[in-house]
DNA sequence: CATGAATGAGAGTTCATTCAT
DNA sequence: TATGAATGAACTCTCATTCAT
C-alpha cells in the first residue's frame, strides 16, 4: 500500500511537471507570435512533444490557455495577501509599496500578462470549460477583495478619502491593465526602451496624491 | 455639367453609405463573436450583403477591422481638439470636463472602444496596409500630442504638478482604456448595471487631485 | 432603305471596331499576366470599357480568348496561301522563303502565338462554343493543307523526299510551335537577347536539307 | 537500435510510397482537367486523401505540380546521359537511337510530358518556391548539356555540319516538345490512333539527313 | 504514456458573370 | 448601348483535434 501510495506520488509529481513544461512552452510561443496566430502545432515543437500527447495534458487549447492565466492570478493573489498581511507598513506606504510589485509581476511573467487581458477583452474561449471559467473569476475576485482591504484600511485610518474600498481597488487594476496594455501596444509601434516602470510609477504616485485624505 | 455632378455626387454618398452600412454591420458583429471568431459571412449576413461585396469596399477582413478603429480615433481627435481650444475653462475644469467627453466617447460607440484595444493588443491584423498603420498610428498620436497640450497649459499656469504632459497624457489614456476594458470584462462574468461612468469619474477625479500643484 | 442600310452598316462597322479594341487590349494583357492570372477586370481596364459591356461582344471569356486565336489564324492562313500561290519560287526556295514568314507570324502577334499553344495545349476552355471550335479547327486545318500543297509539289517536282506532304507540314508547324513556345520559356529563366530568329533559322535550314531528294 | 533504424527505414518508405500515391493521382487528373481547371479537392478524391493530408507532403499546388515534373527530368536526364555514355554506337546512330529514347519518354509518362510544357508555356506557378524553380531550370540545363555533347562528338569526328551543339540540342527538344503538344492537341479535336511515334520518326530522319555533313 | 499521420470543417478571398439603371 | 455594383460558386489552404499503433 505504501509502494502503490508512493508510485501515485511520483505519477502525479511527474504529470505536474510535463503540464509545466508546456505551459513554459505555450507562454514563449504566445509571447512571440499571439494568441490567435499561434497554433498548437507550434506549442508542440517549442515543448517537443506530439500534438496528441498535449492533449492528455490539457482538454483543449483554451483550457491549456486559461491554465496559463491562473498561474499568474494565483502569483499575483499571494502577493497581494502578502502586502495586505504586512503589518510594517502605514497604508499609504504600501500602495507606494504597489509600484514595485505590480512591476515585479509584470516581471515574472510579461508576456501572461498580455495574455490575461487579452483573456479579458476575450475575443474566443469559446470552448472553455465552465469550470475553469469560475476558478478565473474567483481567483480574480479574490485578488480585488484583498487589494480593497488595504484601501479599507486606510480609509478607516483616515488616511484615504472616503470612497468604496473596491472601486480603488478597481482603479488599481485598471492603471495596471491599462499600463501594460499602453506600454506595449506602444513598444509594437516603436520598439525601444522600456517605459513601464516610469509610467506605472508615475501614475500609482497621482493616484496616491489623489487619494490621500485632506 | 450640372447633371453630371450631381449623379457623381449622389454615387459618392450612395458608397459612403454603403462603407458605412458595412461598418455598422461589422461592429455589432465584432462586439457579439470577438474579432478573430467573427467571419468575414457573419459580417455580410449582418449587413445583408454577399461577401464578394464586401470585399468592394474593404481589402480585407483586417482592413474592415482598422477603419473601424480610424472611425473612432477620428472622432476622438476632434473631441479632445474641441476641448483644447475651449477658451473658457479652467485647466482643472477641463480635467473635470474630461470624464464626461470620455465617457462620451465610449457611448458614441461601446463597441469600438474595445475594439481598439484589441487592436492595441494585437495580436494579428498581419494583413494590414502600411498605410492604414500609419493612419492609425498618426492619429493616436495626434490625440495624446493634443491631451498633452491641456496639461501643458496648466503646469504652465502653475495649476498642475510639473510632470512631462505627454506622459500625463499617456496616463489619461491608460485610465480610459483599462476602464473601458475592466468593465466590460466585469459584464462578461456578471452582465448588470452599467459602473463605467462612476468608475471612470471617481478615476478622473482622483487623477485630477493627484496632479493638483500643492 | 438607303439610309436604314448606311445606318446598318455604321453600326456593323463600330461594332467592329469595339470588337478589336478589346482584342487588342485583351492582346496585351493576356501577355503581361498569363492566361490564367488574367482577369476579364483587367481586359476591361485596359480596353476602357466595364465588364458587362465586353460581354456584349463576346460571349464569354473563352470566346474571347478563341476570337483572338482565330486572327491570327486568318492571318496565317492568308500568308501561307500567298506563298503557295508564289509562282517566281521554286519549291526549295518557298521553303527557304518559310524562315522570314514563320518570324513574321511571330511578329505579327508574338503574345498570340503563345496563346494559340496554350489553346493546343488546353488547359480549359471549357466555355467554348462548338461553333467557335469548328471555326478553330477548320482554319487551323487549312492552313496545314496549304502548306502541305508546297511540299506536295515539290516532292512532284522529285526535288522533296516522297514522304506524306501533310505530314512534312506537321514538322514544320511542330517546329515552328515548339521553338517559340521554347525561346519563351528560356527568356523566362533569363530574358536576354532573343534567339528566335536564329533558333528558326537554323531548325528549318536543317529540315531543309534533310527533305531534300538525294 | 537496429530496430529504430529498421522502423526509420519502413516509416521513410512509407512517407515515399505516400508522395508517389499522390503524384500519381495528380498526374492523371491534371490530364483530365488540365492544371487550372484541377482542384486540390480532385486531386485527394483520386489519391482517396483528405485535401489536408496533401499538404503534409506538398507545400501547395504549385509544388505538386512541379514536383510532377522534377520526375520526368530527372528520368530524362538518366536516359540522355546513358545515351551519351553509349560506347558502342557512332554518333549518327545516336540520333537514330534518339527516336526511341525519346518515345519512351513519352511512354515512360505521356500525361506528365504535357505538364511539362504547361510548365513552360507557364502561366501561372506564382507560388513556387525559388528552390523548385531552380531545381527545375537545372535539371532542364543538365539535360541539354547532355544531348550538346553527343552532338559535340558527331561534329568533332566530322559526321555532323559545324554548328553550336546546344543549338542542336535545343532543336531536338524542340522537336519532341512541339510534337507531343501537336499530337495531343489533334487528338484533343479528333481522337484516333497516335501518330506521335510515327511523326517523331520522321521529324527526327529528317533532322539527322538534314545535320550529316556533306 | 506517446506519437505521426490524418482529417472535418471551415476561413478568407477571388472572379466570371449578370442585374438594375 | 453602356455601366457600376453585386453575387454565387468555388478555390486554396489551415488548424484544432483524434485515431491507429
Amino acid at each position: 500500500m505504501g509502494i502503490a501510495e508512493r508510485k501515485e506520488r511520483e505519477k502525479d509529481l511527474q504529470q505536474k511537471m510535463r503540464r509545466k513544461q508546456i505551459l513554459d512552452a505555450a507562454k514563449r510561443v504566445f509571447h512571440n507570435k499571439g494568441f490567435s496566430a499561434t497554433t498548437v502545432e507550434d506549442i508542440c515543437q517549442e515543448a517537443e512533444l506530439s500534438p496528441a500527447a498535449l492533449y492528455l495534458y490539457f482538454k483543449n487549447k483554451d483550457d491549456l490557455y486559461a491554465s496559463l492565466n491562473l498561474q499568474l492570478l494565483e502569483y499575483m493573489s499571494e502577493k497581494f495577501e502578502g502586502l495586505y498581511r504586512e503589518k510594517g507598513l502605514k497604508a499609504e506606504e504600501k500602495i507606494e509599496a504597489l509600484k514595485d510589485l505590480l512591476y515585479d509581476l509584470f516581471s515574472f511573467d510579461p508576456l501572461i500578462v498580455i495574455n490575461l487581458f487579452h483573456l479579458q477583452a476575450s475575443d474566443g474561449l469559446t470552448n472553455l470549460s465552465t469550470e475553469r471559467t469560475t476558478q478565473l473569476n474567483e481567483l480574480a475576485a479574490k485578488c480585488l477583495r484583498t487589494l480593497g482591504k488595504i484601501f479599507e484600511d486606510g480609509i478607516a485610518e483616515g488616511r484615504f478619502i472616503d470612497r468604496h474600498p473596491i472601486a480603488l481597488a478597481d482603479i488599481i487594476w485598471i492603471i495596471f491593465s491599462g499600463a501594460v496594455l499602453w506600454e506595449k501596444s506602444k513598444q509594437m509601434i516603436n520598439p525601444r526602451k522600456d517605459y513601464l516602470k516610469q509610467t506605472l510609477d508615475l501614475a500609482i504616485d497621482i493616484f496616491g496624491r489623489g487619494i490621500k485624505a485632506a
